[in-house]
DNA sequence: AAGTGGTCTAGACCACTAT
DNA sequence: TAGTGGTCTAGACCACTTT
């Protein structure tokens, strides 16, 4: 009854995020175990002394951080950690583009083609249109880390092809700094196994395990603009998530 | 200035939520292009009819779809599309256990075995201390594409085995009913290259890519319960995400 | 000083579930 | 019918930025 947690009201912490905390705090200690009901939000706001709406927010945080689910009409419900819909995040994106000064991007290669059937499908451009083909390798503290290829449509009237170099050089988007002419990026991660010319840019052994994270960047007409992909070395980046009540 | 869209106040979408599509949809229209500030919160209010708190809601909906960013004081401003912490879902997760009488688990193998250093590591036990091995299939459509290899710590005492062993029943895992005895679960994925057996388990040739989950699963105690890894074929298993305004 | 985001209240009403 | 989650209001106060 008398659990002695309660909410400062001068603290920094909002009250939505402290009553967050207690009951985080609570779960993770068993109070309520997996399929329990958590106390009612009127309960909730009489005995910390919050508002119906202070109450509600921070109930909208657990169930978006995947702790409860509710039921309407029933009550709130402590979940088991289930893998289903998981999502995973990569720090090492973070990190090495914070790590500036010691990251640096080098081009291999910039040329003008003619985009073969596949490009010309993802672009959404004629087979045969001409497009700008880059190969970049980005080096992390001497190591190169990411082998980068893309191809740009080549549209000589609207945006220039060195605007378009610089809005999908690789430090705008990463860091997202606003000024970018691109609408939506679409990305998949697929497992790679590094070919002999991919190994010998990335300094390592062919056939060694690698993520391929394939983009499209659309511009504010829907229209592609960039289709390529980033070979990131398997030793190097990871993918990383918890399930159940996260201790943060 | 009359844009005509209003909120709909006997719809089935809330007010807070129609408000996060229509911004979404201008933004999205390039109405408010990336670096743009929208209109404040109390412009939106008079705008659209509703009260602080519902504007607010949805200003929070729209940051943490990272389509927008606040600084106080002095306003709320459109992001463009960056690769920074961007997280990635597996919808073959979902689909393959949703999917089930098509979807079947095999269990090739389980033993007790004396734990080496690296598992006695992992579930923080003595180097040499019992551990249940098991060895599983996930077979889809009668194709082999994911292999499960865990370790359990072998505890005769508090929770028994055939009740170890039901708990980290993948089912159970993944579809989560909430009765879980686990508190949480860390999960990393690796880039990953197949091994001859781990091929021939899986049904296809050494040396093709494939996602390594590793996982550990804690009980209440904070004890580590389960080492182990999924071994999923690449072919099978992709990470989606969007970057900037998603459609949906 | 004026405007902006951020939090919070104390009620209200509704849709749903349990009994 | 009583209790529960879910939405919403019309104000209030604060911290911050801009001018």
């Amino acid at each position: 009854m008398d659990d002695q947690t309660d909410i400062k009201r001068r603290g920094f912490i909002p009250a939505y995020m402290q009553l967050v905390n207690i009951l985080k705090e609570q779960i993770a200690d068993g109070v309520y175990l997996p399929g329990d009901r958590l106390p009612s939000e009127s309960e909730l706001c009489k005995k910390y002394r919050v508002s119906p709406m202070t109450v509600r927010r921070s109930i909208n945080v657990l169930i978006d951080h995947r702790i409860v689910n509710t039921i309407q009409g029933s009550g709130t419900y402590v979940k088991g950690p289930d893998l289903n819909g998981l999502t995973f995040s990569m720090d090492e994106f973070n990190t090495i583009f914070t790590d500036r000064g010691n990251t640096k991007v080098k081009i291999i290669d910039a040329l003008i083609i003619k985009s073969d059937e596949r490009a010309a499908k993802k672009l959404q451009i004629e087979p045969g249109a001409k497009t700008i083909l880059i190969k970049r390798v980005l080096i992390n503290r001497g190591d190169p880390i990411i082998f980068h290829k893309e191809q740009l449509v080549y549209d000589p009237k609207s945006p220039v092809i060195e605007a378009e170099l610089e809005v999908t050089s690789l430090h705008g988007l990463f860091v997202g700094t606003g000024e970018s002419r691109l609408r939506k990026g679409n990305l998949v991660i697929e497992a790679a196994v590094l070919s002999k010319e991919e190994a010998e840019v990335l300094n390592t052994v062919p056939m060694s395990p690698a993520f391929c994270i394939e983009h499209i960047f659309f511009d504010f007409n829907d229209k592609p603009v960039s289709w390529g992909q980033f070979l990131c070395r398997g030793d190097r980046f990871k993918f990383k998530t918890t399930a159940g009540v996260s201790s943060n």
